[in-house]
DNA sequence: CCTATGACAGACA
DNA sequence: GTGTCTGCCATAG
């Protein structure tokens, strides 16, 4: 695990993590995109990763885009699952989580404005 | 500048 | 549903 450089990205996309409320869960993608990187995903689990940063942030609320835990078995995958069970977040198996139902859905003001942001709360109204 | 490395996402078979 | 492939991006050397 390396030391994370505090950069713009990764300081609001810990903002981003930090403002997903309890028993709710966001993706990657979703997070870089509430950051203002649409495409960023990756960067988001190389900050994920990087255990310097994840200490002190919710990072067990962040899943990938088809509603799973990312962490392997025997890496992590059982503490994250432990974490969600215990705010009430419903995981099936293979570590699988509804996303129609626990999705963090941010009103305006939960999170700074970018295009990007504002292009992902619009799909999302569309997707209801 | 260049290469390597992901807790990714989407497209497609 | 699974497996593969490709594009993408931030960050580290």
């Amino acid at each position: 695990m390396e030391t994370l450089r505090e950069t713009p990205f990764t300081r609001k996309a810990k903002e981003v993590i930090r403002a997903i409320p309890r028993g709710r869960v966001a993706t990657y993608g979703q997070i870089a995109a509430l950051a203002g990187r649409e495409r960023a995903a990756r960067g988001v689990a190389w900050i994920l990763h990087s255990s310097s940063a994840a200490a002190g942030l919710p990072w067990h609320r962040v899943i990938n885009a088809r509603g799973g835990i990312s962490l392997g078995r025997g890496r992590g995958f059982e503490e994250q699952k432990k974490r969600l069970i215990a705010e009430d977040v419903e995981v099936g198996r293979g570590g699988r989580v509804d996303l129609k139902r626990f999705r963090w859905e941010p009103k305006d003001g939960a999170v700074s404005r970018s295009p990007a942001a504002r292009k992902f709360l619009r799909e999302l109204t569309i997707r209801h």
